[in-house]
DNA sequence: CGTCCTATTGATGGGGTTCAAGGCGTGTGG
DNA sequence: CCACACGCCTTGAACCCCATCAATAGGACG
């Protein structure tokens, strides 16, 4: 947090020490201080660790999902098609993310799954998981937890395409971006990188790839970003958000599980 | 099911008959056979009922959420709204749906609900359906099971708004509500009630009313629907499911929750 | 050193918005 | 019971945001 002239190495820093204990952990645990015991078993359970190149598919769609798979590093996208081809990116999963929630009660995905980025994907087996449940109900908590903000997420991403211009929805989405990767320390207050091309981008916006180099061009003209291919950098988070009508009520950072959890 | 020159009546029919068992009940047997017992615990929860009117809120962005709530009869809303004013329809809830699936874990709403037609909302204690989760691991995994589906439902919205044009997302979202109703019975093969307005169909498809009404005249002249103002007819499910590129795939009808609960 | 992917910029066109006006049906109060 | 208001639908006209097509340039990589 020392030195705000070299984001990149920082960021780079902040990544690795991340992977020792999974993201997971990082981002459950901002919303609800799990104790170590829960935090040792949630690391503790049985898994492989996969490494996938970048654009490489994980899942494809009507592929059989029988492991509870989280993401450890990289970015990695849902993504539906139409039938002529196009391309439209569902959701965005950041380090900490759960790739397959829905492992417990679908058997089949009705959507593809692949990397932006290479990317370290931990696979567990829905069972082990769930005897976790068994034994800390804290654990279930944090999962459906996790469930609900891809809910609120994918919400906001509804508005997103329905509600507002190019000129919005980009640094909309980089917000967001930026958002959910100070939860699990993968921002600074300013900057973040960005692994993934301008025609990922588009297809996250539901816009082509040339409309969105014109939007950047845009925005870093007005001064409202920094962008150099890889790094994004924010001068001013209000003065944006304020621009683009964002507003962080969506990531329910102001509660916790201890108000939910107090049900069972 | 025996005449077919009254679809109206015929669906006001179906519609009352389902009001004695909750349609939920109706809607989580089509995948999975819950038994008598499970279905006479699910009806004999504590609860009380309430109807409104048509459009009229009933969760406002930030309120505190402590019921869970079952949608008996009529059309509700999840929406957002830009700064500007602009509504964005999130996702249309039918009878049977849940209207507040995350308030085992969220404490408040991030987004407004609200009726479109009148409707009957049940209200339940989340102490009580949790009881109900302990007595039946099949009664828990439905309702995961319900709202896995409603996230299907949301990747497709986000998919048609991304990337399907005017002409296809209006009949995509009737073939989609038409599905829906079916599993409740409240459609017919060819015929089913549309007790919302332009201005609804609108936001929920991000576009204008003025283009919803163009759209509409276009999609009749070409005699791919019929419709009279309430009543949605089409004349082949499988002519206007090639028109607009839908696949029902996202609904899952193919799996049971048989397979997915073996993991418990 | 060619090849492919990515980004950029220009030109053109179209799908959809916005503004505006008119008609229709329904409810409501004088 | 009628007059009026209001919500909803429809249609026209003008405009604009963004897609599409096309060409170029700059890496990255084998």
């Amino acid at each position: 947090m020392s030195d705000h002239n070299s984001p990149t190495s920082k960021l780079g820093t902040a990544a690795a020490v991340d992977v020792a204990y999974s993201p997971l952990s990082t981002r459950l645990s901002r919303y609800y201080r799990l104790n170590a015991d829960d935090i040792a078993t949630l690391e503790a359970l049985p898994h492989k660790q996969l490494a996938f190149g970048a654009k490489t598919p994980i899942v494809s769609r009507g592929d059989v999902v029988d492991q509870l798979m989280l993401l450890i590093s990289g970015w990695v996208v849902r993504c539906r098609y139409t039938r002529s081809g196009s391309r439209q990116i569902i959701h965005i999963l950041l380090p900490g993310d759960i790739v397959t929630p829905d492992v417990f009660v679908l058997r089949r995905s009705d959507h593809e799954i692949s990397t932006l980025s290479e990317a370290n994907v931990r696979l567990i087996s829905p069972r082990a998981v769930q005897d976790a449940f068994q034994k800390s109900a804290r654990i279930a908590a944090a999962f459906w937890w996790a469930a609900a903000l891809e809910d609120a997420v994918a919400r906001e991403q509804i508005l997103r395409l329905g509600r507002r211009s190019a000129i919005e929805r980009v640094p909309h989405l980089f917000l967001e971006l930026h958002r959910r990767l100070l939860l699990v320390h993968q921002a600074t207050e300013e900057n973040f990188l960005l692994p993934i091309t301008q025609l990922d981008i588009a297809d996250a916006l539901g816009l082509s790839s040339v409309h969105v180099s014109r939007t950047l061009r845009k925005l870093v003209h007005e001064k409202l970003i920094h962008y150099d291919g890889t790094l994004i950098g924010i001068p001013s988070v209000e003065a944006l958000a304020s621009f683009c009508d964002f507003d962080t009520r969506y990531f329910h950072l102001d509660s916790t599980i201890d108000e939910a959890i107090t049900w069972s």
